[in-house]
DNA sequence: GTTTATTATCGTAATAATACGATAAAGAAC
DNA sequence: GTTCTTTATCGTATTATTACGATAATAAAC
């Protein structure tokens, strides 16, 4: 029964959230480290760096990708994943300027 | 099968997706913002703003102590929720960190 | 003490996330 | 063309999250 209600929050509400979803996961974390380590961005080198199954490895590189937070090109046997500077910068803007908003709105709540 | 695997990862990377999970919701965004408009942080009101059951706020302010971005006050038919800034700000200084971090490591990649 | 107002918790149902083995896909190496 | 290597996807099981009605709990108001 509980559908989703996302559609009752605002705009920046949703996308802020996705985006801090999307990071949620100490997996996702450790890939974007390990990413930005890379000279070359190639999934095998991240797999043998996170202690999870290949399987499971690409699932979270699905969820980032689909976040926007890498962006990744599939040639074959290889493919190459690469961070998404636009939207990490945009993620960590968005939490600043939220962080800045409570602090502006602040009462004397406590 | 899938049991948690959360104890393979670096203390920093489990702690700061735990801070990031509390806040990926649009609830959870939308309670923070109606804690820091009121001068009383009682629930009721945050009950009025968001459009969601009574449980369910209850449950997501839950979620909000548990990994103390806010803290609370239950103090009979009245309990006063405020924000939890020391932790608030942590959350916001470990994403900055972990972005400037990524930054720093860049080699050529992409 | 009884009622009232407010919040938390319980029970439960639906959905999403996590994890992995097995398999497919796709180009490189032979 | 066959084999090898690498990555994605499928199927599936487990666990966690989301959502809410119903109920309990708690203190104030009467």
């Amino acid at each position: 029964m509980p559908k989703s209600k996302l559609y009752l929050f605002k705009k920046t509400e949703v996308q802020l959230a996705n985006l801090l979803k999307a990071l949620s996961h100490p997996a996702r974390i450790a890939i974007l480290s390990t990413l930005s380590k890379r000279t070359e961005c190639v999934c095998g080198e991240v797999v043998n760096v996170i202690p999870l199954a290949q399987a499971t490895v690409s699932q979270h590189l699905k969820a980032l990708k689909s976040a926007g937070l890498i962006s990744g090109e599939f040639e074959g046997p290889k493919s190459s994943y690469c961070l998404n500077w636009k939207n990490i910068e945009e993620l960590s803007s968005m939490l600043e300027d939220l962080v800045t908003t409570l602090k502006n709105n602040q009462q004397r709540c406590c």
